[in-house]
DNA sequence: TGAAATGTTGGGGCG
DNA sequence: ACGCCCCAACATTTC
């Protein structure tokens, strides 16, 4: 005979953890309560209809955690709106005594649980907020005067040791007791003709860890081949457990050769890279509405909208940030070494503020996430934290010849520059009309001219950056 | 998880 | 044989 459970009736809030492994919310919810209601809450917002590569993900993540949660003898139920009103109303609703979702660490998620935990409150139910998103909860690692980190390296040596706090993975859930309540998904949203979801990441993670993992070190840098792991979208929407990745790389670390386990590291150390954005993003929230480093916010950015559309549209005349940018608007993803890239061009080229740039891949990006994007986009801008000099300016040819040496990358998503020959893909200024005539293409008319010279932004940019920074002193 | 400017070294051509 | 210049290759510094 079962104890007595805690609670008669719970909903699971599925925020950003749509997968049924490894579950933190739904784990406890099915273990503290005898009925559970997952709920998904869309937003009402117009603009998230669109047919965008994110909305395609993100549908096709929610039917499959329908899906799987069909296979235990449950479904997900879908309210509409605004989640601070619709999630305590769901509770009262379907009587429900406990609302259990994994726990948010950006600014805005924070203080919407914040307005969800006291309406529940009022309505004498309890919200129940578990880690779930990183491996270790971000207080845990701490200077040894008790602060939060600010560069990376000591928090990465630090975080290395406390790894005896990671939580093992959590048995796997038989079956789930759901009443029949509330409109479910297909009332909201058709079933997309495309697979993703759990079922997906489960099956991409399989893959990288067999093989693509053990040549990462190497392969991440070249965008054009199917160098990372490209578990970014799963880990943001958490249809991936990270705890998952964490141990199945315990798992094959014991049986890999040394050139293995170097590569395994490398992989671990960016896991750890999130981690630390996140711990970031928790303990400064002013990180999110403006530079980490507050003198930064008084760079006199460029508000520049037709060079802000060009930059992205993908239509630059620098082949290699276009081609980011452009692989950005078909697939809602772009490889990391081009984010950097196309960063730095839209700052240190261009000029504008790195918060443009931030919003716009928020708004696009399928792996959106606060705290990896907002770290990422300081980083570059070298307004962060652990930021890169605000000196360093990446040069967009030299970057590309460097990462992209054979030019294949910007032949896939430029297909009008495709027939100029080898490197010189990567500057098609440098042809003369005759020869831009031969590859099939004319500066101008197929491919836009370059709508600044790089050189002469860098050093515009450095004093840009150094008048901003010593406004505060005097 | 840069790149450009500047400095240093050393080999070879040449008077 | 020697000094001088040139410049590539590498190292350091500076932004």
């Amino acid at each position: 005979m079962t104890a007595k459970k805690k609670y008669r009736r719970a909903i699971v809030y599925m925020r950003r953890a749509l997968r049924v492994h490894d579950n933190t919310a739904l784990w406890f919810a099915q273990k503290e309560a005898e009925e559970v209601i997952p709920i998904m809450c869309l937003s009402p917002d117009k603009r998230y209809e669109k047919d965008t590569p994110r909305r395609r993900f993100v549908t096709a993540s929610m039917w499959d955690l329908e899906k799987s949660l069909r296979r235990l003898g449950s479904s997900l139920t879908v309210r509409r709106g605004d989640p601070t009103i619709e999630i305590p109303q769901a509770a009262v609703d379907y009587e429900a005594d406990a609302v259990f979702a994994v726990r948010g660490c950006d600014p805005a998620t924070a203080k919407r649980d914040q307005r969800i935990d006291v309406a529940l409150k009022k309505a004498a139910r309890s919200w129940i907020a578990l880690d779930d998103r990183v491996l270790i909860p971000p207080a845990k690692i701490t200077t040894g005067k008790g602060e939060p980190y600010r560069v990376f390296t000591p928090y990465y040596r630090t975080w290395l040791e406390r790894q005896e706090l990671i939580t093992p993975e959590l048995p796997g859930i038989r079956s789930l007791h759901t009443p029949s309540i509330g409109e479910g998904l297909a009332h909201h949203i058709e079933q997309p003709s495309e697979t993703g979801g759990e079922s997906a990441a489960l099956r991409r993670w399989r893959d990288f860890l067999k093989s693509g993992i053990n040549s990462y070190k190497r392969s991440r840098d070249l965008p054009a081949i199917d160098g990372t792991s490209i578990l970014s979208p799963h880990l943001a929407l958490g249809t991936l457990s990270i705890r998952k990745v964490y141990w199945d790389i315990q798992e094959s670390k014991k049986s890999a050769d040394p050139s293995s386990r170097e590569n395994i590291d490398a992989f671990l150390r960016e896991i750890v890279w999130r981690e630390f954005y996140y711990q970031i993003i928790a303990s400064f929230p002013h990180a999110a509405h403006g530079a980490f480093n507050e003198a930064a916010d008084d760079i006199a950015w460029s508000t520049n909208r037709k060079i802000f559309d060009a930059w992205c549209g993908g239509e630059t005349g620098y082949p290699f940030v276009d081609a980011g940018m452009r692989q950005l608007a078909k697939e809602g993803w772009i490889h990391n070494r081009v984010r950097m890239l196309v960063a730095s061009f839209l700052t240190k080229d261009l000029h504008i503020n790195w918060q443009w740039g931030e919003k716009y891949f928020m708004e696009n990006l399928v792996d959106a996430d606060v705290a990896s994007n907002n770290g990422g986009w300081q980083w570059v801008a070298g307004t962060g934290t652990d930021a890169s000099p605000w000196f360093r300016v990446f040069n967009p040819t030299t970057q590309a010849k460097k990462f992209d040496p054979k030019g294949d990358y910007v032949r896939r998503y430029i297909p009008q520059l495709k027939e100029i020959p080898g490197m010189s893909i990567h500057e098609p200024w440098r042809l003369s009309e005759t020869e831009q005539l031969q590859a099939g293409f004319l500066l101008g008319r197929d491919y836009p001219q370059r709508i600044v010279d790089h050189s002469i932004q860098r050093l515009e940019a450095l004093e840009m950056y150094r008048a901003g920074f010593s406004r505060r002193d005097s």
